[in-house]
DNA sequence: AAAAACAACTAAAACGTTTTCGTAAATTAT
DNA sequence: ATAATTTACGAAAACGTTTTAGTTGTTTTT
């Protein structure tokens, strides 16, 4: 087993000091030119490479962030972070990964493990026991440790940093307008508990639009789901209960259901109800007949918050001034909808 | 901002040594109640947390994992990382995620970037790239350091590590002898190029299954595709060739494809023509028919190959004996196959 | 009362770097 | 020949820990 070289073993080796091997392989002015190549040459031979550790601790600098977000196997959350991987990488940064399982007290147990040096800033999506919970400690603490403090998609509104998020509200509001251009009368919304940011501003996308067109808000075409975990039975009871001409879902799962369970009952798709949901995942494109959706753009919002967040740990400035990127949602019509 | 505190700011402030205060909150026996107690409650007002990377360079231990995966994006790997961070996290250890989106190079330069202290062992799938190459050097310079390297699902031989894979030859195989019992009799393979160790090995299986059964393996029912990326003028032109009455193929997309394509040419799945797809994935379930799948098992993958990998680092006992697990694949019988 | 034992603490090295400040020898200037 | 400057290098501190090996001062033993 070849053990890691160092440079006190290089310098024992040629007989020099450390700061020298130091300073030949930076290619510094103050070391002679054959001293250098002698170091570089020894240091090439034995495949040297400065530890990476020792690194950060002299200049209190990872090359580290940390993602926490709820879910790993999840479309959107993969998308997002292959945004920030790509970004981060490119910019020398690796991305420790930590998954919250929708768990407030997970979210914070991964934090302050991370916090304690092991990484320049944090990117994130909050959990959906921390928006339910609404207490934000543990992002108050870190940013007040001046952690730079990037949130995606699932953000709150008291939390002061920068954030990433699309234009959810408008993005309901244009699906809604859709539907009535084509036509549609009764348009029901399925949704999931207020507390999760994004449902709530879908919700109210949703709700502004009928107004606006002079359509009637009316809850008993509204089905909320507890949680994203999906329940058929809801989904029976409520097309049992309700007829509607086209459904709006905030997640693909809820759709593809419901899709499902209409076509069983014999509806056509798009003739008798028409169907768009957020999210633009395999699900939509896969779906028969494909699922019209409302595309968030994960890569470009990882992206931005890495860089947003990579640019707060490279020039941190004292003043605290954060921005809120809002992301344009795109409407990517299939087979759901007419057109 | 609170910056963090350090043994040395206890040491001072306390007016003791930083040996004293360290041993103080380890509760060292050395120390006298009265100045433990007296650090400990300052410690704890001050929320002292020790610093990860002093320790990690203390201890050349850092308590991070590196995962190397070709693909965020793609539900089988996040379904292993599921279960390596599951198991990682109940450990004590965090995961650093690298992706080597099927390139060789980008593979090389993240695993030596990890290598140099940042991470005590490796958990990683070969990327497309270096399969195609067959090129492990970088691995094996990493296992010679004493870098303890797990590899799972896309593996290769003349690696010496430990690894965990599924058979995917008896999955192949299985799926075929369904196939068969079904009273099929022309049964295609959809397939990428074999220099994936997965593909090579599931193209075994079918062709082992088909001869088992005195039926003769005809390459012209077989459809390679150059990489894991879709064309469909491949599907449409191998369709409109040949008339099969069940297909096998190596992902869900190829199988998707395919099924929507003689799906629009009027067959009727189960009846006319059944489909069978390696990955148990969210577009098998939600497939119209359900597509009966080759179940994986990823997050196990990713348990039991963390736990292998922690289980090397924390007892590295010298003797060079690796594991390969090798998991049992499970049908997952939906609306494509007939039951 | 001297020796031994013990309690409670500290100094210092170590992990592997980087960087500041010295310093000796060699060179140049006077 | 002496002073000033430059060249080429090394010592040591620093990052924040842990741990070994002292070092006190007090208590126990004989």
């Amino acid at each position: 087993m070849k053990r890691k070289i160092t440079l006190k073993h290089i310098a024992r080796e040629l007989g020099v000091s450390i700061s020298t091997v130091s300073k030949a392989l930076k290619n510094s002015e103050e070391i002679g030119s054959d001293t250098k190549e002698k170091v570089q040459a020894f240091a090439k031979l034995y495949n040297y490479k400065p530890n990476n550790i020792a690194i950060s601790l002299k200049n209190k600098r990872t090359k580290n962030i940390g993602v926490i977000i709820p879910d790993i196997v999840h479309h959107f959350f993969t998308t997002v972070f292959r945004g920030i991987e790509k970004y981060a990488n490119a910019k020398g940064y690796n991305v420790i990964v930590c998954v919250s399982d929708e768990s407030f007290d997970k979210e914070v147990i991964n934090m302050e493990l991370l916090a304690n040096g092991s990484i320049d800033g944090f990117i994130m999506a909050l959990s959906s026991g921390t928006q339910l919970k609404n207490d934000y400690n543990h992002l108050k603490e870190v940013t007040e440790q001046g952690i730079p403090l990037v949130l995606f998609d699932r953000v709150a509104e008291d939390i002061k940093c920068d954030k990433v998020i699309i234009n959810d509200k408008k993005g309901a509001y244009n699906a809604v307008n859709k539907f009535i251009k084509d036509g549609r009368k009764k348009i029901a919304l399925i949704t999931s508990e207020d507390y999760i940011s994004v449902s709530r501003e879908r919700a109210a996308g949703y709700k502004e639009a009928l107004l606006d067109n002079g359509i009637a808000y009316d809850e008993d075409l509204v089905l909320k789901f507890p949680s994203m975990e999906i329940n058929e039975k809801l989904i029976e009871d409520f097309f049992e209960r309700e007829t509607v001409d086209a459904v709006l879902s905030v997640n693909e799962i809820f759709a593809i259901h419901s899709m499902r369970y209409v076509q069983s009952k014999g509806l056509k798709i798009p003739k008798d109800i028409s169907f768009i949901g957020f999210t633009d995942g395999l699900l939509s494109k896969y779906a028969s007949p494909g699922l019209t959706a409302i595309a968030q753009h994960g890569e470009e919002m990882g992206e931005i918050a890495a860089e947003i967040l990579i640019d707060k740990i490279e020039n941190d400035m004292e003043e605290e001034t954060y921005v809120t990127r809002v992301l344009e949602p795109t409407l990517i019509e299939r087979g759901s909808t007419v057109n």
